[in-house]
DNA sequence: CATGAATGAGCCTTCATTCAT
DNA sequence: AATGAATGAAGGCTCATTCAT
């Protein structure tokens, strides 16, 4: 699943089998507790097997976090290239990508949670590792809002739209004991995509 | 400075000038090793008192921590109504307010990336008073925006645009490796004005 | 060994063990120092193992005073009913009683003499669950002596003299530097039971 | 009160209030928590001063025990020879003596208690000393019995009733939990008067 | 004399990690 | 490959004692 983790084991498909089983319920587990407040026990638990495995697999406690983060991405970025159409420009097609970004984001709420809270947890270079591919996500969106209103927007400008929607996505399930009791999911879709199109709309006067 | 935290000592003076040492002390620490892995003796040392009188002045080390997420909010609320002119509905009011608070969010960065990923750490009922706080923040810049496009915007949309200007402000800190990368502080307050602007303006057609 | 102290560890032959290593350990360490004065770290050493298998047997220090408090009563009560003949009614066999009583106090002094000083540190629970390890113990001594002279004491009287008795044991340990100083074991037993004697005797006249 | 307190102030009469301020208000602590749960500052607290002035008067934690153990014995000790008559070699003296004394240790069931369980919390020098105050009161005793029954008991079969009067006096007020559910104090009073005057009378047969 | 703020040694407990089976 | 017992470093917190005011 990822050169970064070495384990001693040779048989790849029971590696990918119990990282996979180690990835599904670490998540589980912090999604409860949170990274620090889960041990090693509880997540070898959470995993299925037992404290011994579980280092069979990992060489620290971090590399589970690695692993979720990683998953976690993967998962959003394979979820949102299967709704995009790269080749569409429409403003259909931006609007449909918005909303199928902040539907991912509320449905993997909890995950991103993690993500962001706990980040600085992991060591310096996985940190990089991780924000390389926050860096992947944005783009996405960037190429998108291009897409829509190449001839509108400069460069910059559509680095820091993207920018923006990625974030307000992200809010969306961070900030959800204020955003959540305000909106409905549908009026924040909604409403967020209206102040993006009125932006675009209005730099293209 | 706060009744949560109750000390053994009486001098009021003492031990505001103490916890004011403190919290200082902390948030430097915490800028460095996050929360959880900086020990109380760090935390008292960084205050430059001993472990022995740290106890003095808190009950838990999570006590540290709210005494942070409290000042940090205080000090950013105090700066920002030094700021707004209350009185004030022209669109330069609006301007003033949002490049004073980007201003002071990229002043107080460290201190917001503290907040922002700790928060969870904190008991629950701290959690609230500090999420209590963060309303009163976005208030603030509501009622900013509501004073000079009141008759643009519902409330609704008043409170969304607040919200994403307040978000705005922490990412500047919080996702500093990516945008403070591709902006200047100048550049992104401008745009980022210039965006909200568009918004209001949109709407108000 | 006992189902009030919940380890983390399943196979049951090893916990015994271990529970045994460790209440072994523990009498004679708190012997030396009492339960206060020692150390965790100390009560480990003394059972032959490490800080870290100490807590996976026990959840608190006090777990270790209640293990050793329930084997002493244990210990005590075995011995008692391998020696008390409950058919017998005999006046001989209310002597052999006696004198078995006396002399596994003698045996285990250092044993009750932690018993009976650090009760009041265990939580109130379990200071009423060996509180009626005594009452079982007095019971016995009950029943010898109701036993032999059923007919001539009733039964509050058979209850004041049973817990006499059982005081007098304890107290050949427990007032050591006093009685000890005076009298043989032989003497002491002796001469307690003359007394005891002359009691049960006079009230049949 | 003692010499073995030595402390830097002079004023003998206000020393003297102190200590007595001191050895009034733990006790009263003590009963409640005993020794070891007890903090200096709350033994200062209780007894009405600061630490500070705490430790104008006392050395160490274990002085204050000492105080009040010496208090209590003290007590006990004066009481006692307050109602003994000294000439009188009745039986209604040695009846009025063991009554009295089993009365003052019920009044005094808390004190006891304490001086029981952390006798040996002191230092061994301490403990001497105390233990000899303990030997003087069984001294009171065994005077009594044998100026009653003088010509019955041999020495040492006064000792051991001595010591076996002076042990149940204690054990109403330390096994309370048992006895006092048992009897009232004037059943047990009565009842063991009864044995002890059936030991001796059996022996002066 | 009295005060109480400051100190730091030392305690209990947790938990990531190892390793013999 | 899997297990889980064992380990001990490290952390949070307490509290007896001191000392400057």
């Amino acid at each position: 699943m990822d050169h970064r983790i070495t384990s001693s084991t040779k048989d790849e498909a029971l590696v990918k089998k119990r990282l996979n089983q180690l990835q599904k319920g670490a998540v589980q587990l912090f999604k409860q507790k949170g990274f620090h407040r889960a041990t090693t026990r509880e997540i070898a638990k959470a995993a299925g097997f037992s404290i011994g495995t579980l280092y069979e697999y990992i060489r620290k406690k971090e590399d589970v976090l690695f692993l979720v983060c990683d998953a976690v991405h993967d998962e959003v970025k394979t979820r949102m290239e299967n709704v995009i159409d790269r080749n569409s420009t429409s403003e259909e097609a931006l609007r449909q990508a918005v909303f199928a970004y902040f539907q991912i984001m509320d449905e993997m709420q909890d995950e991103v949670l993690i993500l962001y809270q706990e980040l600085k947890a992991l060591p310096k270079e996985e940190q990089e590792y991780v924000m390389q591919k926050e860096r992947e996500m944005v783009g996405i969106l960037e190429r998108v809002i291009s897409n829509s209103y190449a001839n509108v927007l400069d460069e910059k400008n559509v680095k820091l739209v993207a920018n923006n929607v990625y974030v307000q996505g992200q809010m969306w399930g961070f900030r959800r004991w204020l955003i959540q009791k305000e909106f409905t999911l549908q009026e924040y879709m909604e409403m967020q995509y209206q102040l993006l199109k009125s932006q675009l709309a209005f730099q293209a006067t």
